[in-house]
DNA sequence: CAGTGGTCTAGACCACCAG
DNA sequence: TGGTGGTCTAGACCACTGA
């Protein structure tokens, strides 16, 4: 058996919850029945148990028991893209053309473009703090995507991603090669790291040929 | 000390790599190590090493053995709203209006408008499969919002959302208050269970007035 | 081949909290 | 107050895989 065998009781127990067999609300056996049912030790069961409560399938509460969750649309995993190694993945060649450069104060201001296969993908407005990265100022971003680079000098920072629907401005519509008015699906991030924000970007797509995609 | 001794390994683990003292690709100490530095039974390190990995911040080889991960924007948390969740908490009334309802071989056609504090919110179009959910097709849907009712009858199911920007169309526009081409938020989400395809929804938010959040 | 992580055990003590 | 889950131990064997 290659399988772990607490996989294998977590497995068990998902497939009954999520075929119906044990309805939301109900109660499941205790850790030290179960450590008979499945001939294995408690520690075993646990394992299995902690990944259907991190999974949000199951609720434990002490003396009380484990019980089935109610079902929950609210939380699923969405893939924020990478625009340049999604052009890389379709086989298109990738480039950022930068649009405008800008110090005030204390920040780095950005405009660009993100070319994919010859086509623009995106129309980008970005921000960085030089008091977080200040390095930033001396780099020539019309060869590096300030995304990539920033990823390489601010590791594991945390963001805020806030989705939009707006209509295109002149300026947009004509930098995408798309009619002024033409809704277009905006993502703006905020980045952090180590509580200081390093950088703010908005991100304008062509709603017509571009979405994002959730699976739970 | 009532915080778990596994949870302060990883914190401890988690600032060093968040704050930048382990760069990405640095290599851990092996759990035996580690076992030793922080006085406890390797099962306790593992459990703590177990989350990082499942966080994404860590990478476990076995014989190489565990690396700080490369970050990765790409995978974030999305709340999926729940409409009349949302309203209630504003502390306003909530109501679905059935607009219109139609069977074709064995799909129910429901189109709807979700009102909250008295101002249409969102405009609904869904197909429930009456192969999977038979009922469906004796509900009264001018009472009940097809969302929660399908929430109750089949939990645990599987969902894909997509997400795009359109210009709402006129019976659109009239239904939410907005003026024709305004540029809307649509979610279009198909819901599984069991392999089986129970609803498909779209959901059209004025863009103006509505934004998804994402959190890493 | 040997170091590393993955898994598992058979106990133990304790905090919590519903009955 | 006793049942339940949360945590932890000090071992053990094994699978994998990189040096």
């Amino acid at each position: 058996m290659k399988t772990p065998l607490h996989q294998t009781i977590r497995d068990d127990i998902e497939a009954r919850i999520k075929s119906g067999v044990l309805a939301p609300g109900a109660r499941l056996p205790v850790e030290h029945e179960m450590q008979v049912t499945f001939g294995c030790s408690r520690m075993t069961v646990h394992k299995a148990l902690t990944a259907l409560v991190q999974a949000g399938l199951v609720e434990r509460r002490k003396k009380a028991g484990s019980f089935v969750a109610a079902p929950q649309i609210s939380a699923t995993v969405l893939e924020i893209p990478d625009i340049e190694a999604q052009a890389r993945a379709r086989g298109e060649t990738y480039a950022f053309r930068l649009l405008s450069r800008h110090i005030t104060d204390d920040k780095l201001e950005l405009t660009g473009v993100h070319i994919g296969g010859g086509r623009p993908l995106c129309f980008e407005y970005r921000t960085i703090l030089l008091s977080t990265v200040p390095s930033a100022a001396d780099v020539d971003f019309s060869t590096v995507s300030p995304g990539s680079w920033l990823l390489q000098q601010v590791p594991w920072s945390q963001a805020e991603n806030r989705i939009h629907a707006v209509a295109a401005d002149a300026k947009t519509a004509d930098l995408l090669d798309l009619d002024p008015g033409a809704a277009c699906l905006r993502v703006d991030r905020e980045t952090w790291h180590d509580g200081q924000v390093v950088t703010f970007v908005q991100q304008t797509f062509d709603g017509a040929h571009f979405h994002l995609v959730a699976r739970f």
